[in-house]
DNA sequence: ACTCCCTGTTATCGGTGTTATCGCCGGAAC
DNA sequence: GTTCCGGCGATAACACCGATAACAGGGAGT
């Protein structure tokens, strides 16, 4: 056994070969994300890697759990007042932390959650607790209609759902709202009290009548484009009720 | 050129690759489904698939199109009663084929939902296009409160979230009714509470959006004017009627 | 000094997607 | 009828990949 210069030697190329598998998914994509590259990239043999994580799922464990945690650490020194507020808005900030850290790792995430046996990766379990932190307090406060797992379950399969809709969408064809929108509709489905959805009269007939804008007659194509395209963004705007 | 034989055999071997694929994906699991397992389980050298499928990539699509083909043609066959009811109990029914499809296919759906980039498989395209109608129906009956592309998208996460929230649990642990409430919330968010328009006709939704577009969020007063003065003029052309 | 245990290095195994190449056969064209 | 050619079956091969065995060296602990 080691013992002054262990820990710092093993962790050294430990997190040396972390950081060069996580650079290399970031920008290299998840296929080229292989023990014989990872190696090369960080300076070691391939045999060390399964010496220090056992296996590739190992690796790339650890290579979820250290993105993650740098990422929520440079969110939470930013913004580490949401700590002790109200629940509702402590889970909306979550939700979107976690669909921001879903865009901003795409590859990671895809990887993450195209998991299709095995168990969750301790990343995502992690992420699954502390969002079940705030469910139950959710729940201590009174403030849950459904039982509490189901809401967990809920904002978990919502918030998964909407990352690798957008994820599957081109960039510039997102929908920025999508996430709001889809936290509404699960909260508003969760929680006791409504929070007083707005009237959606207008929006409704400003839908319907997007779906016959083609049929308008007496209008030149540009005029009919203009007008599709201002109901998308009014619909969408971020303002949408009155 | 084979003139007669050919449609015939080409087919026919192309049909028993695919047979073959599904079978060993549902069976031993997305690992064992590769090219060499499936030549040999189809009685065909490894070659024969680039040429028939030019790719591992046109082989499981092509085995996805066909499971979910057989799928919706044994399910529509039950109840196709159910293809001209009313818009919202015809999505109702389209949400939980494709979370049984979801939960009886696990090895495929976890193939479909984990593809990181290159676009989505022909198959998941299909079944956004028959969602998109759906959704159409339900925009062009003024039942949408929000902007038809925003409710598709919403949907579509929704759903691929929860079969993958379902998948990823035991199926002891499994929420039986974690579908319906996913649906229930993602419609309550999506519905306006009573049709915007009870005359579907080009003219009275027209008419019906003319009078709100003063409320309309999102755009400059020039926009709304300019939208005033063209429904006007639309409203007032000799083609104004069907 | 001796013995472990860890590390670095090489070589290797089994497997995977993919492609080249070589006969071969049967319809097409003259 | 003969020749040609395009596709097919079959074998082998290529370039990787994950994973592991085997062995040399060197510092730690006794």
């Amino acid at each position: 056994m080691v013992a002054a210069q262990d820990t710092s030697s093993r962790d050294e190329v430990r997190l040396g070969i972390v950081a060069a598998a996580s650079r290399l998914l970031r920008e290299e994509g998840s296929n080229a994300v292989t023990t014989r590259a990872v190696a090369q990239a960080a300076g070691v043999q391939a045999p060390t890697i399964y010496r220090l994580f056992g296996d590739k799922n190992g690796l790339i464990d650890a290579v979820a759990e250290h993105v993650m945690a740098t990422y929520v650490a440079a969110k939470s020194t930013v913004v580490h007042a949401a700590a002790e507020g109200d629940p509702v808005a402590d889970l909306r900030f979550g939700w979107r932390v976690h669909i921001e850290f879903g865009l901003a790792n795409p590859e990671l995430y895809a990887l993450l959650a195209g998991r299709g046996a095995g168990g969750p990766s301790p990343a995502t379990a992690a992420g699954m607790e502390v969002l079940r932190t705030r469910v139950r307090r959710l729940a201590a406060a009174g403030l849950l209609a459904v039982d509490e797992q189901r809401a967990l379950m809920m904002i978990h399969a919502a918030g998964n759902g909407t990352v690798l809709a957008l994820l599957a969408t081109p960039p510039q064809k997102r929908d920025p709202g999508l996430g709001d929108a889809m936290f509404d509709a699960v909260l508003s489905s969760i929680l006791a009290s409504a929070p007083a959805t707005p009237d959606p009269t207008v929006n409704a007939v400003a839908v319907t009548f997007a779906t016959v804008v083609p049929d308008l007659p007496g209008l030149t194509d540009a005029e009919r484009a203009l007008m599709t395209e201002w109901l998308h963004r009014s619909l969408t705007s971020p303002h949408g009720n009155a």
